[in-house]
RNA sequence: GCGGGCGUGGCGGAAUUGGCAGACGCGCUAGACUUAGGAUCUAGUGUCCCUGACGUGAAGGUUCAAGUCCUUUCGCCCGCACCA
């Protein structure tokens, strides 16, 4: 018979609930703890992977809750987005509706897990209470410049019907329904995250807490690099190119020049050139490329002379102007000077097109020549061919041609980032609102704060074309201008959900303030979020805006951090034979299955015990089986000393015998180890396995020992310690123990044991004797002996003394409680 | 190509500071209990030519001692990738 799950999960989840065992405040004299996990998408149900990220959650809450800390630990949804309108289009159901029901339901499966979350500060981003202040956001930004309004050419999802940030395009297809991404000239709302660039690349350091690997996918996505803008000019023109180089000591090799086809400057330099058709051709092909085979490194570069020629300002030379697919019109200046010998790139365009490869900087002891290289030389060396510079090495060259650059006023030091500025605006449905106002009068007008929330109508065709739904809407598209009055339209674009899942682990603090999006007080009391976990898939997108928000935030007085996570967790993914689960595969695990046959408190157990949290895990049931078993064998000791234990004395006991003090031992073993394993290393696959091992010992302590022996007090310490250990991981079971040993309160609101170092000092151990580093015997030896004694305790043995016999022995190294090894020769 | 990570039994994984490799769990084997066992308990379980030898992807090295440190190398996973 195994132990009646289903009733004491709905006991415990029942009681909980009732008593607002997780509901927190400010005003608390302990130390505050912010424990966060990334808030789900409402898709409908839970899978594995939110089992995962939070159980691992409800591990770190509890154990900080049980050692004193005043724990924040909400949960939310991040309810905008795509697959509501789609399921609206699809089953002809209301967003609205659907996301609600989704919430719904996945309430009630977290609710199940277990999970220690204080439901009176739920969010949800699709909520007006919350949206409202999504738009304040905008407005904040708006007012300070960060949010601007400019026609460009972007990401445009043809099946999602809208624009994405580059953060969103994954090898050039939609990162969510994996359709190609094509590029559309069109006005869309930008923040200005480039002004943030290089604060957001400096605080890396600060991030101590976060994987290497994160740090360095956004460092990367960041991608400052440094270098110098100079100017060429064109020849019989009146204008001037600026190019961005990050080798200015090449300037003297510059045999060509590329501009992005759609470079602004492009139709009026080939009007009237007798190229400008070949060239019009030439950027009409390009426009229907997407990304990703226009920029791939196997796409072959391709080009056309633009008729044009401009002036090298180092050397006064006339080279061609190209236009080329290899060159981006949103990096740098949009312009590139080619030199062949030393970039890959322009040696493989110069090659093609017959362009002359000029070598400016020679490998030292050798000689190249530009007629018969094979690939450009991108080393250091000596600088040849190039004026005054002759003979320097290439590395101060730059620096001494930057300075004359600068001098002569052709060219200047330039840092650029790959970052971009972050493209918000939708033309979807299930968002918040852009809060603007577009009047023929007065332009752009924001909505005025005490206007919010812009509403979402609900008056809305869905048609999956390309334009916002919104724009159907006769009660929401005309609006007054603010300023003057006069009928004027609304934005009908949306915002991207990224906006809203920036600073929903502010609005957590005070969530259900209606006169601003949170006090600095609540703010102040709980930020920085002590622990953070969630998906790697977050590890640009999520945990940049998260940041550049925060600093924003920060800058305006509104939050007094500028970082917002502490630490990070990402944990890793749940396989099943091998692969993600996914319906395609077909090896998709319901937690809801799971939970109906074992309970929650196996479906944590598992999924802690089976791989450390930043691993991926691999799926078994079998090993569900072991944990169900595991918690069976746990109710059952308990259950069998619970007559043993019930008048037992505080305190002290008679003295123990070697069972009672072996127990003792690796009871406060599994304590020390359960409590460093969760607080150090979030190690909670070795922390459960302590736990096991003192439950077998405890079974083995049961077999050897007879009742008539048992020491009450000791047993009674052992079960607490055993329930309290266990708390974390399994709360219920954990919950329903302690109450069957007679305790009152929940077990939750313990205090964390410790362990005690005494028990922990055995008085004799075993040491490994080893000859030449192989283990030869094993000796039982006081644990206090020294490393001489131990030495001369291990040459002793019978089994030693005839192996060394005859033998010189030339050292002995003794390791305390370890081993004695033994050198002869 | 650049950056990050990982290779340990039949499987998931331990070994935290260089100190007895394989904790714990799964699986498997045997025994006990039993009408029965797919329940439970107990014992065993890296490999082999088994008083010993070998063994942490491979090859070298440092050391009394190496999964752990160093050098070389192979394989896999993840991220970025014409960024001038």
């Amino acid at each position: 018979m195994s132990y009646n799950f289903s009733e004491i999960e709905q006991k415990w989840q029942k009681y909980w609930e009732e008593n607002n065992c997780f509901e927190v405040q400010e005003s608390d004299d302990r130390p505050k703890y912010y424990a966060l996990e990334m808030f789900p998408y409402p898709s409908g149900n839970l899978h594995m992977g939110h089992v995962r990220n939070y159980s691992i959650g409800d591990v770190v809450a509890r154990y900080k809750t049980m050692n004193g800390y005043n724990v924040l630990h909400p949960m939310g949804w991040d309810s905008f987005g795509l697959p509501a309108e789609n399921a609206a289009m699809k089953h002809g159901v209301h967003p609205n509706e659907w996301t609600w029901s989704n919430i719904e339901n996945m309430k009630r499966q977290l609710k199940e897990l277990g999970i220690s979350y204080d439901w009176n500060r739920e969010v949800a981003t699709c909520h007006p209470s919350y949206y409202k202040w999504t738009q304040w956001m905008f407005l904040q930004l708006y007012k300070h410049g960060l949010a601007y309004k400019k026609k460009s050419f972007v990401n445009w999802c043809p099946s999602c019907a809208t624009v994405l940030a580059n953060e969103q395009v994954v090898n050039g297809k939609c990162e969510r329904c994996k359709s190609d991404v094509g590029k559309k000239d069109l006005e869309q709302w930008f923040f200005k995250i480039t002004d943030y660039a290089q604060r957001l690349l400096d605080d890396i350091d600060k991030l101590a807490g976060w994987p290497e690997k994160v740090k360095v996918m956004q460092s990367n996505w960041i991608g400052r690099s440094e270098g110098a803008e100079v100017k060429f000019k064109v020849d019989s023109m009146d204008i001037t190119l600026t190019v961005y180089t990050t080798r200015p000591d090449t300037l003297f090799g510059v045999s060509y020049m590329v501009i992005a086809p759609e470079h602004p400057l492009v139709r009026e330099l080939i009007k009237g050139m007798p190229q400008e058709k070949e060239c019009l051709e030439f950027i009409h092909k390009m426009q229907f490329l997407n990304e990703i085979t226009r920029t791939s490194n196997e796409t072959e570069k391709e080009g056309v002379f633009t008729g044009r020629y401009v002036i090298n300002p180092v050397n006064n030379k006339k080279v061609p102007l190209y236009m080329a697919n290899y060159v981006l019109l949103d990096y740098g200046t949009g312009i590139v000077m080619g030199v062949p010998a030393h970039d890959q790139r322009d040696f493989e365009f110069a090659r093609k097109y017959n362009l002359p490869v000029e070598v400016v900087i020679q490998p030292e002891g050798q000689k190249l020549d530009g007629a018969t290289m094979t690939e450009a030389f991108t080393a250091e060396g000596i600088m040849v061919n190039s004026g005054e510079y002759d003979g320097l090495r290439n590395r101060e060259a730059m620096v001494k041609i930057i300075e004359d650059l600068e001098k002569k006023n052709i060219g200047t030091r330039k840092v650029n980032y790959r970052l971009r500025d972050w493209l918000i605006s939708r033309q979807r449905y299930w968002g918040a609102p852009i809060p603007v106002i577009y009047c023929d009068e007065c332009g752009i007008v924001p909505v005025p704060e005490e206007d919010l929330p812009v509403i979402l109508p609900t008056d809305v065709v869905f048609t999956g074309k390309g334009e916002s739904p919104l724009k159907g809407s006769e009660t929401f598209v005309y609006a007054k201008c603010p300023k003057c009055g006069k009928m004027g339209t609304r934005e009908t674009d949306t915002m991207d959900t990224f906006v809203c899942s920036s600073w929903y682990f502010l609005r957590y603090c005070d969530p259900s303030n209606d006169k601003e999006p949170f006090t600095k007080e609540a703010v102040d009391y709980w930020m920085p979020v002590d622990q953070y976990i969630g998906g790697v898939e977050h590890a640009i997108l999520h945990l940049l805006y998260a940041r550049f928000f925060t600093k924003v935030l920060y800058d305006l007085g509104y939050v007094s951090v500028d970082e917002p996570f502490t630490n990070l967790l990402t944990q890793g993914m749940v396989l099943k034979d091998g692969a993600k689960m996914s319906k395609s595969l077909g090896n998709v695990v319901s937690p809801e299955e799971i939970v109906n046959k074992y309970g929650a408190d196996t479906a944590r157990l598992f999924i802690l015990f089976a791989s450390p949290p930043e691993k991926d895990l691999e799926w078994s049931d079998q090993g569900v089986e072991g944990c169900f078993r595991f918690l069976n064998r746990v109710w059952r000791i308990v259950e069998d000393m619970t007559e043993a234990i019930k008048d037992a004395p505080e305190g002290g006991t008679d003295a123990y015998t070697r069972e009672d003090k072996e127990l003792l031992y690796v009871m406060h073993a599994a304590i020390k180890k359960v409590t460093e394993d969760i607080s150090e290393r979030f190690n909670f696959n070795t922390a459960i396995s302590a736990i096991m091992e003192f439950v077998n010992a405890l079974y083995q302590y049961k077999e050897k020992v007879i009742k008539e022996d048992y020491k009450p007090s000791l047993l009674k310490d052992a079960m607490e310690k055993l329930i309290l250990l266990l708390a974390p991981f399994v709360p219920h079971i954990a919950e329903e123990l302690w109450h069957k040993i007679g305790k009152e309160g929940s077990v939750h609101k313990q205090k964390w044991p410790s362990y005690d170092a005494k028990a922990l000092a055995r008085d004799e151990v075993e040491i490994a004797v080893q000859i030449n580093g192989k283990v030869r015997d094993r000796i039982m030896i006081p644990a206090g002996l020294s490393q001489q004694e131990m030495g001369k305790a291990a040459m002793e043995t019978a089994r030693i003394r005839e192996l060394i016999n005859g033998k010189e022995v030339v050292k002995v190294i003794a390791v305390p409680k370890k081993l004695v090894n033994i050198v002869i020769r």
